[in-house]
DNA sequence: GTCTATACCGTGATAGAC
DNA sequence: GTCTATCACGGTATAGAC
């Protein structure tokens, strides 16, 4: 049904386009001249397809927030013991990170500059409290340690995750070093770097 | 020899107004009206301490970078084994963090668009193949884990230390909460967030 | 669907009075 | 040391031709 190659714009396409550069030059560095550049139109065409920057910006962080959310409705993450949820969790957070990575890269990043922003930003603290207290119940349930506080220990997790997209670049290896990737954080993140004894 | 009170600035006192605004706004998202504005003083006056806004940019992040490279001159991180120094420099990490919250939370959201940002970015590379470096030691050594890479590893334990940056607010306990902090993050990191069994 | 031309405003920075 | 006034430029966005 979608036209595997097209050579002109769909808004989706386009925005492919305007996240990279967004996330190369962040969203305040990016002009709609350098937009237009790395599109290969000029400044006034992008606007038949979308109504200005922050549109762009809003789609972005709104597929980011949906491939999050989405987790958080996957059986793995509503059935079992709250650890066996929060490692599942935890480790599909990792998957979407690279499933979607410039879309989650720009929401990591936004700052509250303006009305979207700050929407995308609210909409994350619901999430991290929705795995906060995945943590929390698992504490109570006696398996994860006590001596760290949840609120701390989530921002912790989602601190070492969320860093990925700070560095991780595909390598043509698809899901292999997607799974490689999860299996080092979760490990990381549950048991540590020190040799257990 | 310092005043404690002043009622004019200093190129330093302007920098530390100047640096809160870069964090809340963003950098490319701050102009000078808004540092003029948080200052109480003209944008024009701002020009009389410092030449422009990329030298307070390079102000800040230079002082965050000084604050990091020092823990690894400290005598915790030169001797003994590799994984008592990295346990140190990652425990020093966190309090330089707080420390020097304000320009150590700059330099970590530098994106490479100017000149100085990009000398930012090298010399932070330059910090983490260091503590890789390190880390990959530890390891030889036997007491870190060998199932994750050594690159892979640091990355992924200074995701969960800088993520600090993102929501550490200091709270008036002074020390006590730094050090509280820097427990977590050395409990985690180094022995995860399960219960050893 | 894309273009050129343009409106209009905010930007970083400077000149020179006080 | 701070101000007002001003500059040249680049920003987002629109109008209208093709």
């Amino acid at each position: 049904m979608t036209m595997p190659k097209r050579d002109t714009y769909t808004p989706d396409s386009l925005l492919a386009v305007a996240v990279e550069v967004f996330n190369e030059r962040g969203y305040d560095g990016t002009s709609m001249e350098h937009l237009s550049q790395a599109a290969g139109i000029s400044k006034s065409s992008i606007y038949h397809h979308v109504r200005g920057k922050e549109e762009l910006l809003h789609r972005a962080v709104g597929r980011a927030l949906e491939g999050l959310f989405g987790i958080l409705d996957e059986s793995g993450a509503t059935t079992g013991r709250a650890v066996d949820r929060l490692e599942y969790v935890t480790r599909r957070t990792a998957d979407v990170l690279v499933e979607e990575l410039p879309y989650v890269t720009l929401l990591l990043r936004v700052r509250g500059n303006t009305g979207t922003e700050r929407w995308a930003m609210e909409r994350r603290r619901e999430f991290d409290q929705r795995v906060a207290a995945l943590l929390k119940a698992a504490v109570a349930e006696g398996d994860l340690r006590a001596d760290v506080e949840p609120r701390l220990a989530t921002r912790l997790l989602f601190g070492m995750i969320n860093s990925v997209v700070e560095w991780y670049r595909p390598d043509g290896r698809g899901t292999a070093q997607a799974e490689q990737l999860a299996d080092a954080v979760v490990r990381l993140a549950f048991d540590g770097l020190r040799i257990q004894r």
